[in-house]
DNA sequence: ATCGCGACTTGACACGACGTCAAGTTGACT
DNA sequence: AGTCAACTTGACGTCGTGTCAAGTCGCGAT
């Protein structure tokens, strides 16, 4: 309870997140968190049933330490379609570098695991949910091109805001996290307005 | 040697493919494979070193079954940029269904195999050249847009004909295989020219 | 001061999947 | 009849996850 178990349980949630991230270790196991957060492997599962239930609560460490909250709140107060669809590149595209650790761990494990692919759909259902604001806002605004039906330019759009077009580009192709979502503003644009 | 062996080789290979297919089974093990094809687990290890040699010959074989390259000439043989890419689309995008199976379990393994990286590597290049014949020949005739050099454009197109994207819009958002084709050619087209 | 308790440790074990090894069996060709 | 290749059966080593049992340690309440 006190504070001293809340640290060690921080200092899991830490371990796994850098672990996760520095990509050393291809496939992260528990004994590598335990010995980065100088505990027992064992003592892993008096703070979290399994390793599933740890990806999510990483998951939810990030969200809170990173306050995606906040960086999503100027694309939700944008007044038009097209500064909606802007601000929400720049903030999705600028968050998936902090989750992309966890988040390919748990598409990895969702193979198999139910609990993991649950929680990464639910992030997926998360940028959904932005996705059709941005949108029904377009659609409403007439903006939006007569190639695609509503649903079908959310899909798009959603489709590729996705980590492995992120990660593709980022990763194997080289690109700058800027030119990133600079070049994902322009050609979403390009796809989706009249 | 003789017709006994090649056959029990096939049978393995064809078992492989339907089992990664069906989707039964979440991760398709060993034993699995040798059940449907009807020998014993051992007996794998006569034709194939190990499970990612397998799955890489299993893709050569699809490749064969599947004749790819019929499938890419309408776009080699087209004369302008643009029926290229059309034609492109159309051929990959209907070929990501045959080979998704074993595209998803080379993905997943090639987290922690090298082997299985490299294979699924090497599909990603191939189709990276093929992007990349469509980029230039557009951009030789002008019809590029200025948004994007060559080298992006081609990282943008490679990127959006992934077959994660394909999954997303196919699988969990239940688009039509046609509608797929059919969109991915449109917001390609508005995306990539001038 | 000491008792109890919660956090943690050490060491052992079961399980599932891959891969290996050794000792058969079987059937076809010579 | 003998040989050889393809295949079988059964056992074993390895690795990572998850479980269990028996201990240690420090701290706060009585």
């Amino acid at each position: 309870m006190s504070s001293d178990a809340l640290t060690t349980r921080e200092r899991i949630l830490q371990s796994t997140w850098t672990a996760l991230l520095d990509g050393s270790t291809p496939r992260v196991r528990m004994s590598d968190i335990a010995n980065s957060a100088g505990i027992s492997r064992q003592a892993l599962y008096l703070h979290f049933a399994n390793r599933t239930e740890l990806l999510i609560e990483t998951t939810h460490y990030i969200d809170r330490v990173k306050d995606i909250d906040r960086r999503l709140a100027r694309s939700r107060h944008a007044s038009s379609g097209l500064e909606r669809l802007e601000a929400y590149v720049d903030a999705w595209g600028n968050y998936i570098p902090e989750i992309y650790g966890v988040a390919n761990a748990l598409i990895v494990m969702g193979v198999t695991d139910d609990g993991a692919r649950l929680a990464w759909e639910g992030r997926l259902a998360a940028v959904r949910e932005g996705c059709e604001v941005i949108v029904t806002t377009l659609s409403r605004e007439g903006q939006l091109s007569q190639r695609l039906s509503p649903p079908e330019a959310t899909d798009v759009l959603c489709a590729h805001l996705s980590v492995e077009t992120w990660w593709y580009l980022r990763d194997r192709r080289g690109w700058s996290q800027t030119r990133y979502v600079e070049a994902m503003q322009q050609t979403l644009k390009a796809m989706l307005l009249a």
